[in-house]
DNA sequence: TTCGGTCTTATGGTATACCATCATACAGGC
DNA sequence: GCCTGTATGATGGTATACCATAAGACCGAA
């Protein structure tokens, strides 16, 4: 019985996310999160409608789940325009990423065995070749992914998504930073003695490393739209 | 002009979100949090257009909206349900709730002046009053209030939005744990020293005292609940 | 009785129509 | 010429209509 189960669930038919809600959805955020669509611009449903080639009804859920997400803000009687960040609201966005990935960076230096080591270094290997490259959004891909994996390891799959979705809202701010000198330097270096201690399975001294890493984003960040 | 600013600030007309559909939301989910509607529930959009006497357009919205907040889940091809809650779910939101709590409890024990403290004490009054008339409800509304005080304090409305709407999804668990002879006694005191630590401007302890608290409290719900 | 096919219905996905309101522009009177 | 009232258009809010499909009911034949 367990035996056929593995070959029969590869049978089972994937539902194709192939609604236009899905697609657009997708496709919205991304044009916010790579600044096609700038902070403040008003997004006129109907406009968006031709653009996008879809009903209002559709754009609208959209507008709606991207406001949940705090990529789109609301303006009563005026309608929706492309979230801004306060540099207030980025500092507290750095904050809770500082106490998010420190605790999962650490429950990774606990539990991370050979796969999720071997998992690591190829995201460290990527970010090398892109900063090489002087390439902020490969860079960024790196990151993430490294990122991912050490969430995975520890099964913090939630705190994942607050940190992803924090990390939407500041897409283009992390960019900035990215394209900082400073930055290309450090960047790489903080994130491999993270990688250095948990490889050597050292919980606090990973945690620590973390903080000391967005904390350097922070003040990367502050230094170039701190009002 | 500047003395003039204010009182002519108080002629200005709030926007009463008097908007279908915020009502609608805000009505759907206090069903949902409530438990009025279970975990698992089908929400049949029609169904509720007559419960709630809207058309679709606005239920949509809202299940677009309460999707990206966690409380819906969406079917393929079957549509909207409440979201279930694993207990692999709660907790690693009490995980993440400890590593929040902890850090804005730390920065309100470094800023905390009278007037804070003050607030803090009202709250810890309606928690002992609520507690005594062994009220759940109650007793969340004043833990509440006490959370949304030292969030605020920390300047940490981000972290509080999260903190809130992860306390939503796992709503109907706390009433649970509330509802439990052990609680109901060592709650109130564990905040009590939360707040002890405060008052003395103690950050490391006052954070040590949060996690402990809201350790306890993922204790009771995997006792109830952990599969 | 059981299997297979067809019809019906429930329900979500999508598009569209209509209305209220705000902003802008324009016109007329002082 | 400036101010005020009115008309017009842009745009969001809401309701509704239509379509596709999945799930169940019903029916007939082997």
């Amino acid at each position: 019985m367990i035996k056929n189960a593995d070959p029969l669930a590869a049978l089972r038919i994937e539902t194709p996310p192939a609604t236009l809600r899905e697609m657009a959805l997708e496709r919205m955020r991304r044009a916010i999160i790579s600044g096609l669509f700038e902070p403040g611009t008003r997004l006129v449903e109907r406009t968006l409608c031709d653009q996008l080639g879809v009903s209002r009804s559709v754009i609208r859920e959209v507008i709606r789940h991207l406001e949940a997400e705090g990529l789109v803000e609301m303006l009563a009687k005026q309608g929706p325009i492309v979230a801004r960040l306060e540099w207030d609201d980025a500092r507290q966005i750095y904050e809770i990423r500082a106490a998010l990935e420190a605790t999962a960076v650490a429950d990774c230096a606990r539990v991370a065995d050979e796969k999720v080591k071997a998992e690591l270094r190829q995201s460290l290997d990527e970010l090398d070749r892109t900063s090489q490259q002087n390439s902020p959004l490969g860079i960024l891909d790196a990151t993430t992914s490294f990122y991912r994996t050490i969430f995975r390891a520890g099964g913090h799959t939630i705190a994942w998504d607050i940190v992803s979705r924090l990390n939407s809202r500041i897409s283009r701010l992390r960019v900035m930073t990215l394209s900082t000198p400073s930055r290309t330097t450090s960047g790489p270096s903080q994130i491999r003695e993270i990688f250095a201690r948990i490889e050597k399975n050292e919980p606090e001294a990973a945690a620590a490393a973390c903080r000391a890493h967005v904390a350097a984003a922070a003040a990367i960040a502050e230094s170039i739209i701190g009002q």
